[in-house]
DNA sequence: CCAAAAGTGTTAAGGCTACACCCATGC
DNA sequence: GCATGGGTGTAGCCTTAACACTTTTGG
């Protein structure tokens, strides 16, 4: 990086921020943590979690800090990741805004203690109206370019199934294979061959039998946890 | 994004430059275009062209401007893309700057065109001692986390080939596909097995043989050229 | 005719898809 | 005993990797 001591241009400072796709698992369906705009430009709007970055601070710092400050409890992310950085001169009305845009994996039972399942009234906390976990695949109107924001996310996360073993990120310690799958198809919006599905993930050898078993209607499942040198990350 | 109109921690303002790792062909190698800082801190190091986003300037212009100012010629990119957004709270001593860095792929002959292709002394322009395309693979020391920049910006050129065609956009119009394979395996950094690499390309119908050959030593070869469909792109 | 580089096919192994039935449990 | 969901195997196809010789030209 060379910083030119006198610019051509005046350098007016650029606002920089950063925006938080983060989700949930809840009734087989993934979520997202939307909040619900009390200000204009966009008031009554759901836009994503964001806030300005501050000057001591790190960029998965400030993630963790906006999207903490929209829900009341303390969120926990298993996974948070920059993905793409959105820049484009006119994205915000208010003036040059720059956003770097972070995915984070909430675990299982988040939505259940941290804001409200459906679009209803949230607990009203900080500039917002209130918070909800909303359908990821097929969410309201968002403010600003967050609907970009948040297809770009949903293909990283696509993306991370296959690399890193992210699904497991969703749910808690133990759990079934009939569970595994169906966070992947919720993720994937799509239904997976059952069969094939369990040869994949069982031949990765990234899942323990945790030799105990979970009981309920039907025939009772196999409960597994995470392999030791089971990885979650990759480019 | 929310923007809290009094955020609880002053917001110093957090610099944004861009940084662009542009890579060409020289030689059969791939190189990358450096500079050699003529200021603290660094020094005579090289370092990645970069510098401070504009505020009415798109990213992708600023790429292109430091680009342009740390070469006499005017470089255009065959492609352009950002892939990560480095912001580390110590990375750079003079204060907090968050850079968003760029690929940029140059066509064939700009080495030869603009500045030298060895650590020689290049044109002085700009705040620098020089630029100089250098090996992509194995660098110089460079300032700051250029390093960690560059790796990663390498990784992304890999990912490139296999799902865009980037290598295309190294070569002249026409090129024969032994001149193809040079430049995968120089992105690579590996050798490829010559039928695999054919078929392979060939089967992916994005070339178009042009009819023509090449002559020289040996038997000549086909020339091909980007056929109308050929994509360049992913996510 | 020799050097130099271009061009060409086959085989084996592994991964992916499609597909239908039996099993264990609770009520 | 029946409803509910869990668990299992195989065959065809395609993709990938390994591997050596012949062809065409210029000098």
């Amino acid at each position: 990086m060379t910083l030119p001591s006198a610019p051509a241009v005046p350098a007016t400072p650029v606002g920089l921020a950063v925006d938080v796709a983060a989700f949930a698992m809840h009734g087989g369906e993934l979520r997202v943590l939307l909040v619900q705009r009390g200000e204009l430009p966009h008031a009554r709007d759901w836009a994503l979690p964001g806030g300005l970055v501050m000057s001591g601070e790190e960029l998965h710092e400030a993630a963790l800090r906006v999207l903490r400050s929209e829900t009341a409890v303390e969120l926990e992310p298993r996974h948070l990741e920059q993905f793409h950085t959105f820049g484009e001169v006119g994205r915000d009305p208010r003036g040059r805004i720059v956003s770097v845009a972070h995915l984070a994996v909430l675990p299982h039972g988040t939505v259940e203690i941290a804001g409200l399942d459906v679009s209803g009234e949230a607990s009203e906390v900080g500039h917002t109206l209130g918070a909800g976990w909303l359908s990821a695949h097929r969410p309201p109107a968002l403010a600003f370019d967050h609907q970009s924001i948040l297809d770009r996310a949903l293909a990283r996360l696509q993306l991370r199934l296959e690399y890193a073993n992210l699904a497991l990120e969703f749910l808690p310690e133990t759990f079934t294979l009939p569970e595994l799958q169906g966070v992947h198809e919720a993720i994937l919006d799509r239904k997976l061959d059952k069969r094939n599905f369990r040869k994949r993930l069982l031949s990765q050898g990234v899942l323990t039998p945790s030799g105990e078993r979970r009981t309920g209607v039907g025939r009772p499942a196999q409960l597994y946890r995470k392999a030791k040198n089971a990885r979650t990350a990759a480019l």
